[in-house]
DNA sequence: ACAAAAGTGTTGCATATACACCCATGG
DNA sequence: CCATGGGTGTATATGCAACACTTTTGT
């Protein structure tokens, strides 16, 4: 391995999240605003370099911490994108990730020595993005809609007791399309994603709702 | 994204492949003799730098041509390995493929610049193996054995015709374990993942078997 | 009483699993 | 005629999808 073999110098790994919330029942997503070239002034997925010192998994965590203050977020990496010329200014590989939190939790820094602004976009209002990073969020949102039933990646969405209709919102917000109630409650509850807690939580002109919670072991 | 920051300067990116076959209804694995060092003489996958001109599927496909000269084979990735001290020459992150072939299509070279054997090993008598590839090899048979039954994985295992109880033996060999014949034919037939040609292959003292072959549209 | 939101069970269909006997051939 | 290996169907269980009415509460 020579290090200086024009064929495979110079090459970077950097980490990036396709950080998902949703908020009065829109699917909305995480973006930065570029201050500098290349893609100045254009929103971008958040990431950054993946240091010497740490896997790409823990690479992830403190851009996530630094980024939203967030700690133990539930992640998933779901691909490589490693086109040669996606970084005009070296050859970069990406780790994608996908994330979902609860953007009321979070204080998103609206300038850092890289970007001047920041925002929580709807899916369907997100901008031409920089970078390759339009095919990367598409390609997330597949991934999310797609292990969403099957993982705690909605975990961090919610607080420690919520109601069914609120999870139920979220899924129909991220899938945008129908889902019936009974059987979504009962695919939670028999895989065992959510747990009964007995608490009720009485609501002003409605029906008192269950608390639920999430499991605490992982699933697949 | 400064290239000198010592943060992260000098990375690389590997691709590698446990390169899979079933010989004699045995599950065997494509390993290399290592020339230099580091881990001189120690056996490890096949592999090599994705260059700055290729993605990494692209170099993983030149990586199968130089190392088994076949062409178009089917492989897929299954996971990156990040560990910041993997490699003591340099900072390098892997990412690994799954792949099956027919070892007796295929003239492997004893020796290169910079292996100086190479060979297919049984699965349960692979040696401790160089750099982090151990821990790689068990995730890629548990992924290959996940994967088995909803991809084309072992789609260049065969040649275009081949009898049912010829992969059979394959998968049993693979998963290790007992599978019921007559599920497994309604399975890999209901996916459509072999296609009945209407052929029949006879041989000696045994009833003739017909001749399946994989579809060609792709799975999942 | 009614509007709005939350609660809940049953049936049919599809998929997966368990299981055993017959047929062709060569020796 | 028997040993070997290849062929095949049925019955049960499980998972998934479709489907509507009742309860609570505030106005």
């Amino acid at each position: 391995m020579d290090k200086n073999n024009p064929l495979y110098k110079n090459q970077g790994i950097h980490v990036l999240t396709a950080l998902f919330t949703v908020e009065n029942g829109k699917f909305k997503v995480l973006l930065i605003k570029r201050k500098n070239q290349p893609y100045k002034n254009k929103w971008i997925l958040v990431g950054g370099a993946c240091y010497n010192n740490e896997d790409v998994d823990q690479a992830m965590q403190r851009e996530m911490l630094e980024k939203t203050g967030l700690k133990n977020i539930n992640y998933e990496f779901f691909k490589v994108f490693s086109k040669p010329d996606r970084s005009p200014i070296m050859r970069m590989i990406a780790i994608a990730y996908v994330g979902v939190i609860d953007c009321n939790k979070v204080k998103v820094l609206k300038e850092t020595t890289k970007t001047n602004d920041a925002d929580w976009f709807q899916i369907d209002r997100v901008p031409e993005l920089g970078y390759d990073h339009t095919e990367i969020l598409e390609e997330a949102i597949e991934y999310l809609k797609k292990r969403i039933f099957n993982s705690h990646i909605l975990k961090n969405l919610f607080p420690k007791y919520f109601t069914l209709p609120e999870v139920y919102n979220a899924y129909v917000s991220i899938l945008d399309k129908k889902i019936d109630r009974r059987n979504f409650r009962k695919k939670l509850l028999a895989d065992g994603i959510i747990i009964d807690t007995g608490k009720l939580l009485s609501q002003n002109g409605k029906k008192s709702a269950k608390l639920y919670s999430f499991a605490d072991d992982k699933l697949i």
